[in-house]
DNA sequence: TTGAAAGCGGTACCAA
DNA sequence: TTGGTACCGCTTTCAA
């Protein structure tokens, strides 16, 4: 069915070495022999069975990455960005969506390791850093994306996640805020963290830090934007109503804003939003959004870097972190007192 | 280092097909001996090496997926589907985006061949079935997702796109629209197919079908905000201004949005819109937009269902054709003379 | 420079 | 009910 090393050492009469030899550019193979390999090869149009392939060198030239939903723009963009790096260098990938629940991803992880997958690249629901030791026992590779552990040295990728809290309040601020709410999530690294920076812009700037301003749900990213909807709703309630709200990503902003026109408030001069991930359509939505850019892309190159590292013999086993700098992204939704409606209309 | 089936029949005194079979709950194996073996796969937490399996059975249970662009939520959406579905038989899911470059996608599903993937569900960009002759040569097997190709008997599951084209059109028509203009591509299936039924709607109702009024882009999907944006923009220049859009699908729409809007022209007033796909932030844009709804999710359901279809032995060979009917989703982008501005606020 | 033999970790077949 | 043997397609090692 498929054209073997062995047919093609059949068809030249030399042995399947020599033959898989070429292949691999190995030095020890005759011009002449070498020529009449490659143009059987290109004759029969042979195409090496990695699996295999796999089976021998005990590496499947696949990664796996699982994020907690890939309809989330902002984790499509990070798996398309792993997804160009990785398969440049020969690698294939393997995508799991684990709808931010813990247990499907520790499936996901199960799955993958059977498969044998060389390193794993994994933005987690988990709640604490437990199956990733397991994965360590068996001395499997993995990089954690966008969310990490306290007290798990681990390959790890990310955001500086206080500063996005921090920006996105300062920013607020600025623009004459002083009653500003958060809505986000309570479980995840990343939600905690711009928890904190968003406290702790408060505290600078000596804005009381409320609880009743504090929303934080489970499912801060799955299905954001009907989370967003109904915390707005809440804190519409409130009285002091706040001026402005800090959300943890766009889909929560999303659903936020949608409450609050539903209410008849006008965005930004009775509430100022700030989102963040800045996905690809922030620009296009109802009110153009302001939003902390996490710089997707790089995310994504960053971490296929790191996981194509750990593949490498000649690298030392010291776990790295990188943490990559956000930036603000200010559109309608956080600009009082400007001009127009369509301040940058097609930026991304 | 990694358990092996070899460690636990020393362990056990057995021999390793036993234990194989076992673990394949082959029925011929004595309730002692099978618990035994039951007890220390547990205690090992072995796991069987699937690339060995793959070597031996000629299947890795791995299946592969390759779609334009996974940020575009369409194709996101269908991914999923399809990853869940699979991931629920047992099989997991490489992804790949081609970036709509026919020739990333032809190396996309080289590697993928080589891979010994079992199934390919390709969203194609090609130009032609070409690339499909030769999987089929190879006896591979393979499903078309959304988009497929003339002449081409292969197994599909897609959109019944003419339907599409038409109940856009019909919906602008009766919404009191005159001079409705299409922006779109002219490669793919799926826009051929829609602009065929734009205009068999435009004949139905006796209005003409203007050349002007219909732009077909190459790249229609890939960074479709971009194209939509331009095209949009030469339509505005024309003379009489078109008074509707149908767009070939949700990105150009919100891309033809920015453009009306930054020309001071009032949605759906002035032009009235509606895109395809109908991508889960729709309501959420600028104008909450009008969209025929693809249903994503049964799109990726039966596209996984028929490629489990084809590694079932018993199934006939014959290729299978999934159209689903589409169904239109109003929003205000082409509402004329209704209430408010917050129709259906978080409708998907 | 070339190739014979062994083996990666499983499964299929058939005999015991 | 159990297991010996061959083999999947390739790479590694080492001898010729």
């Amino acid at each position: 069915m498929a054209v073997r090393l062995k047919d093609i050492a059949r068809d030249l009469g030399v042995s399947v070495v020599t033959v898989s030899k070429v292949l691999r550019n190995h030095e020890d193979i005759g011009q002449e022999t070498r020529d009449r390999v490659l143009k059987r090869i290109k004759e029969l149009n042979y195409q090496p069975n990695l699996a295999a392939r796999a089976l021998v060198t005990g590496r499947s030239h696949l990664m796996g990455l699982i994020v907690p939903d890939l309809v989330h723009a902002f984790f499509a963009e990070v798996a398309k960005s792993v997804s160009q790096l990785l398969r440049a260098h020969g690698y294939g990938l393997v995508i799991a969506s684990s709808e931010e629940d813990p247990d499907l991803e520790k499936q996901e992880i199960a799955q993958m390791l059977a498969r044998r997958l060389d390193v794993l690249l994994i933005a987690s629901s988990q709640r604490t850093g437990e199956s990733f030791r397991k994965i360590e026992e068996q001395q499997r590779s993995y990089v954690l994306v966008d969310r990490r552990f306290k007290g798990l040295a681990a390959n790890f990728v990310g955001t500086d996640d206080l500063a996005v809290g921090r920006m996105a309040t300062e920013h607020l601020i600025e623009n004459g805020c002083r009653r500003i709410a958060y809505i986000g999530g309570n479980t995840v690294s990343t939600a905690l963290d711009r928890l904190k920076g968003y406290r702790s812009a408060l505290s600078s700037a000596n804005l009381r830090v409320s609880g009743k301003y504090t929303i934080c749900r489970a499912h801060a990213d799955d299905s954001g934007d009907v989370t967003g909807y109904r915390a707005a709703q809440e804190l519409l309630a409130l009285s002091p109503r706040p001026d402005a709200i800090f959300c943890n990503n766009d889909p929560i902003a999303m659903g936020a804003i949608g409450a609050i026109l539903e209410a008849n408030l006008r965005i930004p001069e009775d509430i100022s939003i700030v989102g963040a991930g800045n996905v690809r359509y922030a620009s296009a939505l109802r009110v153009p959004l302001s939003s902390i850019d996490q710089d997707s892309h790089a995310l994504g190159t960053r971490a296929a870097e790191l996981a194509l590292s750990l593949v490498q013999p000649k690298g030392d086993r010291q776990p790295k972190q990188v943490l990559l700098q956000p930036r603000l992204v200010a559109r309608e939704s956080s600009l009082r007192n400007r001009s127009g409606s369509l301040l940058q209309p097609m930026q991304r």
